[in-house]
DNA sequence: GCTAGGTTTTACAACGTTGTTTACTACGTT
DNA sequence: AACGTAGTAAACAACGTTGTAAAACCTAGC
């Protein structure tokens, strides 16, 4: 014959009153510190809670009308190291506003961040910060989920939602700038999306486009490479297919860091020497591109203000109700010019 | 005057059950597919969710006994490569067991590894994966809140939990051997960790010394260097030091992957050529090491596997509840030989 | 027309928590 | 001696959901 065993759950409120002798309302405000109860209740009532090891069931709390304490952060890929290194920041940042954040990974998938917005978890999360990939502004718009949102990156153009993002046009410009101020004249750019306007690739194009014009440069479309997506693959492929041209480019501005790397791995074999031959330079400021050989250039968002500043925004969001207008925040960044763009 | 809103939340059953003109249970029981509802009462409660576009709160539905479909994978550092790598791989395989992963950081620190396991989101989450750093047997068998438990990493002896690990080992062995055969035999090992038993760390020193043994070289603990953390900077540091002794290594294998690129930085810097002069081993096959110049030699757990096997531990463990005898999976690993251990 | 048997729907309770209301106590005031 | 008043404790309801059990509704057979 088994042993019986109580059922598998933890100690409840009501439990504690019994053994402190007390109501379970008398427990319940010794836990939330309110102000009319007696030492020696609040003596006998902690000895319980401790005896049984009780911990608050955040369900119910949740249930009641409070608050879990949990913000989810929804991005489109946990593996890339950009968003690992400002999930990071995210975490770290979210302890000063008393909440664990959990991160949850979209795929960028379309359905996967609409089901994040619309709420599949909706009820056990007090708020949610989304990088969104493949959302529009109008299915921003008509989400049905209430649970307070804050988008990063690109400003989704008449989306009534809180915003943070940095100005990827002006990144973009700063990263190509650097290359012109090299001397170089013919500069390829990989990682555009012809076929999604608005986006981040959409913008890093401008900016790139701007700087060429400033210039003086005459802008060439077969040496934008598209990439479908930003992984170090497609950096690699396309400076492969840059270097097959009958005239490659003397430097490459990758819309990310994992496509320079990728370029830079695709240049190293075809033994062009960088950056005398090809300069390079990327865009993210992730970790990986500071101890690549050669180390990587790159324009760097403040991941660390990105992350208070959504924060930030979360916390009003909750505070000031749905119906508060939306706000915008903008983080900054900066050029970290190193061995790939160093002047040869 | 401002326009009176309604509170913003979603519709609840009752919302729905008012609606259709059925009871709440009725409601429950269409959501839920139970079998005696009538043809049209199911029609008229089904339109009625599409019109409130209602969406269950899964507090409640987690209070009342049920699941919310949410595990959560508590990890030291997400922003590290293997980590986020590991990471994605549970997001996706979590899909089939029909559950949202959510990542959770405890920083490697000890107090937060313990909140983990003590529950702080106890009764949000179905299941708890979880790869500690710091955390002893000890504290695991004492805990209290009973989430279903699976650990990541290494075999906590006498804890009587789930477990998936690899062969650390066999692992390091291998790596270690892989040098020796290139011919190798002043092999430097870097990422020991003295002041803690029975982990990782120690488990891969074992295995290079058996290699060592094996091919019967001394073992020379002046060329085996600790490092407190794992990240790139650490390797770096610690080849410098490697490099400034009297007699530097022909060879060395890191105890991880970011030490390995950290280290080949350093030799990079110091004018050492790779493998001709030093050959490099990592460990944990992250992406990076594919694209790192040289290519990075490493042995490469298979991370699919190990969250497949999480994952079916964790079902298992939810399925037949904490009396169960706890089980383990043991996960392969294969050794990629790149250009950082070439034969020169 | 009545009953048996099955189908369909509903009322109720319970999960664990906390806001609101009510009740009791002890004290000092009139 | 009756009367606040402030401090303390408890009873109750409610959050949204679903299991249990009972009620209401059918249909067929006599």
């Amino acid at each position: 014959m088994a042993i019986e065993r109580g059922p598998p759950v933890g100690a409840s409120i009501k439990d504690v009153a019994l053994r402190a002798g007390v109501s379970v309302k008398t427990v319940s405000n010794v836990i939330n510190d309110f102000q009319f109860v007696s030492d020696a209740t609040r003596a006998k009532v902690r000895a319980a809670l401790e005896e049984l090891d009780y911990r608050p069931n955040l369900s119910a709390r949740l249930l009641r009308g409070g608050r879990t304490g949990v913000v989810a952060l929804a991005v489109p890929e946990i593996s890339s190291p950009y968003f690992a290194e400002l999930a990071a920041q995210f975490v770290q940042q979210a302890k000063g506003h008393g909440w664990t954040v959990l991160v949850d990974e979209t795929q960028g998938a379309k359905d996967s961040e609409h089901v994040v917005l619309e709420g599949i978890k909706s009820h056990l999360i007090d708020g949610l910060i989304v990088s969104p990939l493949a959302l529009t502004a109008k299915e921003i718009d008509q989400r049905r989920d209430h649970t307070p949102l804050v988008l990063l990156g690109e400003r989704l153009a008449h989306a009534p939602v809180d915003h943070v993002s940095i100005d990827n046009v002006a990144g973009a410009t700063t990263a190509t700038a650097h290359l012109i101020a090299l001397g170089r004249r013919r500069i390829a750019a990989i990682g555009s999306q012809p076929h999604i306007s608005g986006g981040t690739a959409a913008l890093r194009l401008r900016g790139y486009r701007a700087a060429l014009r400033t210039a003086k440069i005459r802008y060439d479309a077969s040496i934008v490479i598209p990439a479908k997506s930003y992984h170090r693959a497609d950096g690699y492929a396309a400076m492969h297919a840059l270097l097959d041209l009958p005239a490659p480019p003397d430097a490459v501005f990758c819309f990310n860091d994992l496509l320079a790397i990728g370029a830079l791995r695709a240049l190293h074999e075809r033994g062009r020497q960088v950056p005398s031959e090809v300069a390079v330079i990327g865009f993210d400021g992730i970790e990986e591109g500071e101890f690549h050989t050669p180390t990587l250039s790159t324009i760097r968002p403040d991941k660390a203000e990105i992350a208070r500043l959504a924060l930030a925004l979360l916390e009003r969001r909750i505070t000031d109700g749905p119906a508060a207008s939306p706000r915008e925040g903008f983080a900054s960044f900066e050029l970290l010019a190193r061995q790939s763009t160093a002047r040869s």
